[in-house]
DNA sequence: TAAGGTTGCACAAACGATTGTGCAATGTAA
DNA sequence: TTACATTGCACAATCGTTTGTGCAACCTTA
């Protein structure tokens, strides 16, 4: 059922039709009579406009584009949730686009998103600002989670440094001196960020930094499990870790649980992300949790903002919150 | 950039362009010497071609819709992720439409998705046939994980039956008599099955079923935290839970630990819908495990096949598997 | 050199909606 | 009765592609 068709039924223009079918009958001066029996026939057939023309027509197609390095990573999961909910009531659906952190991947996406017209961006870009990105510039886009330091795009994101700076502080505040780092994806800024907060908080507790205590390179189970051992190798050994990711997380209580290594008898864990399940392993994890729910919410007030053409704001840095569990050990008891 | 434009700069018509960027020069006799303009003008503009006037042009947008329940739990993250790989390697995209659980939301989302020209549907619809789904009719659509018997759609889903059956006999084989059984949706099939099995395996061991035993009503976490206290007070307490999905075990968890009771020492607890986490929890949980990736790649096959206008299969099931851990206790050791 | 074939492209309609403008028909006022 | 305002709607262009068909201009062949 189409304007058109509703229109030759009628015996009316397909004009006619669209104007009552918008509201604007009263505008136009379309009879209270003409627009009766437009509605009517309307519901009768159960009429829904084409979206797709109409897109094409108005130049906008309420659609919003949300490109992610992994959808099956509960943070993003989560963050896509809180989203997606925020944008259905504003009327705007998202295009999914999982780049399985590949650069090229992510590039094809972001071109094939353009091409579809969508209206605004939301990605946690895998990579640094790379020309790729260039593209982007003339569609309001929102960064999530990571972000370009001086770069053109706004973006909403935990406050890594300070979330990292609080774990670490927390752990050398436990009494721990060698800790161990476990980072995901190098390049992303929020791993970067986290590194650097780490490294300040060593710093001001007058500790050196030593480049072998950082490992890994993915936020996977799989590095996780990985780092692992090479922590275990470490001489002297850590007595604490601390993971940037929750997959990274999983993968190290995997491992530690194969090597009967005891959490936090043996060597304590501290791990960035809160997730549901952080309450119930063995031990529960103490948490570095980064707000979900307020970030999406941001993200979208901002891209709204975009798109109704008033700057909005550029920047927002979410305080994470330490949840403080079992999974740290106090050692060296502070003399008293 | 439009092939207008191109055309325009090199004095040609939107048609010759249009012909030369869809490969089909030869077939339409446009000169080597146009064709390599064209393709030089293109590329030199970086030209993508807009995607929602072609679709409407073509009656096809390349645009899948996936309904799901909720993108935060893993399972459904999960899934959505494989459908996406998969899709992707079609040329299609998803439209993500989480429908929260509720069924007005999901009448509300089928409605945009179709009014958006969508080409076919992925959907774990949450509740019975109901009278918004007929609209589907005409839409190629492949349910998941959810389903309805004797209905007229495609589906890909566990055999929750043999899922919940498995679960619940290796209960009894363990020793267990009087297994309390924590269930999700009550409507969804994909529950009802699971239910099914459930029933069917006390029966085949000549048990009787006590309904009081079926608590419950939705895939949360609150319900299975809320749950735990209820099977705590039956009389005579269950020695035996079966969770019915992911959220639900992680409620029963932390209601274990709050309350001090040990799993599987006070009482044991298997659940359906493996995930990464089961591994590390205190106890290490023994799960159902769906196979997803498997239940993606075969809808994704079977909507392709609707897509391209063939049958395609109507009804998969696909066996789940048992992950045995050390959630589970042996009472009254079998007498040899 | 006339007939017919080939080459190389353009015209125009179509997909389904929206919108500035135009124009009869009717109503109102003097 | 004339002049003007109002009512009620239609026309046609437009968004960017795609595609069946048409038609010059050139080439070939006899």
């Amino acid at each position: 059922m189409t304007i058109k068709e509703i229109a030759k039924r009628l015996d009316l223009s397909p004009t006619t039709v669209s104007r009552v079918l918008n509201g604007n009958g009263k505008k136009y001066r379309i009879s209270d009579k003409t627009e009766k029996l437009v509605l009517e026939i309307a519901k009768a057939h159960n009429f829904s406009p084409n979206l797709v023309a109409r897109g094409l027509r108005l130049q906008k197609t309420n659609t919003i584009g949300l490109v992610i390095p992994d959808i099956s990573n509960p943070f993003f999961a989560s963050l896509a949730k809180h989203l997606e909910t925020a944008l259905r009531r504003k009327g705007k659906f998202i295009i999914l686009g999982d780049t399985q952190g590949s650069i090229s991947v992510e590039k094809e996406t972001i071109k094939t998103l353009l091409s579809r017209q969508i209206d605004g961006l939301l990605i946690a870009p895998v990579g640094i600002a790379g020309q790729h990105l260039e593209t982007l510039a003339a569609l309001p886009t929102v960064m999530i989670d990571r972000y370009f330091p001086g770069g053109d795009f706004a973006f909403v994101s935990s406050d890594n440094f300070k979330g990292a700076h609080t774990a670490t502080s927390y752990l050398l505040g436990k009494g721990h001196k060698r800790v161990a780092c476990i980072q995901g994806t190098v390049e992303a800024v929020s791993n970067k960020e986290r590194i650097r907060g780490y490294k300040k908080a060593l710093e001001q507790q007058g500790l050196a930094f030593d480049p072998s205590l950082i490992i890994g390179d993915d936020f996977t189970i799989r590095n996780g499990y990985q780092a692992f051992s090479k922590i275990m190798g470490l001489k002297p050994r850590p007595t604490a870790i601390f993971s940037l990711g929750n997959p990274i997380t999983i993968g190290l209580l995997k491992a530690a649980q194969t090597n009967k290594v005891k959490i936090p008898d043996d060597i304590s864990l501290i791990s960035f992300d809160e997730q549901p399940y952080f309450e119930i392993t063995s031990p529960p994890i103490t948490t570095i949790s980064q707000q979900i729910e307020e970030m999406g919410k941001k993200a979208v007030d901002i891209l709204m903002a975009h798109l109704a053409g008033e700057p909005g704001q550029r920047s927002n840095f979410i305080d994470p919150i330490l949840i403080e569990r079992s999974s740290v050990a106090q050692i060296n008891p502070p003399a008293n």
